[in-house]
DNA sequence: CGGGCTCTTGATACGCCTCAATGCCCGTGG
DNA sequence: CCACGGGCATTGAGGCGTATCAAGAGCCCG
């Protein structure tokens, strides 16, 4: 609904020899399922890239071609109408493994939202890849599978939460999906913009930032600056993105 | 937001020791990924029920420790909200594979929407089944990905569409996929009630039925009776799923 | 110290939900 | 065979939450 995509592009290309060594999004990455001996393998066949903001490395409709692992930065997945409203069916970071698909062509279009680095791997090379590695074929089901589940429960937000609920949903999820890789602050940061935010809740621009700020004046959070949240109350927050929001219905 | 859920207890249990071979849905599902003569092995994990409409076989939250295949009939997969709200992810028909979790319990619930039979798998066993098969892995991963795509393209719908789009999309993905498995009519069965479309699309069952009456007197589709819809206009009805409605917006 | 963003805030409109009544279908029993 | 009852579906009237339209505020960067 809001932002119309950009131009499809690859740039940049840095990185040695056997950068899987040194690569910080290995442990988070299927890539952990091939053994610290077998790297080399999986360096000849990984391309690193670098990409800014705005650039698409998969695009919706064309020929799934490539695969791609992210191993640095955020990119954020998304369909769209004829008539341009969109619809981010999820933001994917560090570790996250890109373009699985049976079909022919890409289902959704994947943009950087900011600065990023990725591995492309090649259709045909993967496929060997995986025939000699059986583990990794594992890991790649089981990734699919919690995907599954993360997609599960944005249908319910997507079909059943009010617009309170989906922010405060929004906000729970990035705390505890942040927290499993850092200090367990409140704070959490969002490198995505607010159109970004409505863009994936189903909700607009001017909601998202009316439910914000209600939140804040409510003291349940606070804005430092704006791409960050500082968490005041989480767990009023998670009773909120479950639907138990006192101020809610609730006649008791 | 409609129904609550019923009681899960599982009934029946007919059938004969390789009744794999004789399955309907064999073909259909991940089981083609076993050959003929290992039949046998498929047939000595694979627990043969039958379940009756309302009847729960995986609970949301509970311990994962079945997996299933749909061998006849329609079952819902649904989250809940604890004030009843409910968000039906998805139907699942013969040749349909459930419950596969990497996390220790389910993420929904399946229930069957009419009489079914399915064959359960539990855990060990066909953890078994998979190290001995690797193409029956393959299989799944096919099948996981297919399904992200068609949650994805669900995500859409929930997040942008509107009333009319969203049950045009419903009736125009029915007729898709009914064609894929017999001759090719305007005459799709609804084997699930107006709540469960409401559930399913993220509306109610007043706009879900107000939407259908106004197809109707469009001359779009027909009903001949509470399960069936013809459709009159197929292009149409996909045009509209599309958001490309030529009584909606475009203002040109 | 403007220019161009994104974000916030306000006023209003509208699509879908809610509540309520009626209609239809079908199984049950007289 | 027909009256009755209970589900499910349809239809109507009105309200609410979120979208839409329109300014204005804050921020970054040259």
């Amino acid at each position: 609904m809001n932002t119309l995509s950009p131009r499809p592009v690859i740039v940049a290309k840095p990185s040695s020899a056997s950068h899987c060594i040194e690569c910080d999004a290995r442990h988070r990455s299927v890539c952990n399922a091939i053994g610290e001996r077998d790297l080399e393998r999986l360096a000849a066949v990984a391309n690193p890239r670098r990409l800014e903001r705005g650039q698409v490395f998969i695009e919706e409709g064309r020929p799934a071609i490539d695969f791609f692992n992210i191993t640095s930065g955020t990119v954020k997945l998304y369909k769209m109408l004829p008539d341009g409203r969109q619809q981010i069916t999820g933001f994917a970071g560090s570790g996250h493994f890109l373009g699985l698909a049976v079909s022919e062509t890409y289902a959704f279009t994947a943009e950087a939202i900011e600065p990023i680095e990725l591995c492309r791997f090649s259709r045909p090379k993967l496929r060997t890849l995986l025939d000699d590695f059986p583990a990794l074929e594992k890991r790649l089901l089981e990734t699919a599978c919690n995907e599954l589940v993360a997609a599960q429960e944005q249908m319910l937000l997507l079909g059943r939460k009010t617009a309170r609920e989906r922010v405060a949903s929004f906000l729970a999820t990035r705390y505890s999906e942040s927290s499993t890789c850092g200090p367990l602050s409140g704070r959490i940061s969002l490198p995505m913009t607010r159109a970004e935010i409505a863009d994936y809740l189903g909700l607009t621009i001017e909601t998202v930032s009316r439910t914000l700020t209600r939140f804040k004046s409510e003291g349940k959070i606070a804005l430092p600056s704006r791409d960050e949240v500082e968490l005041l109350d989480p767990h009023w927050l998670l009773d909120v993105a479950a639907g138990q929001d006192s101020r809610a219905a609730s006649f008791v």
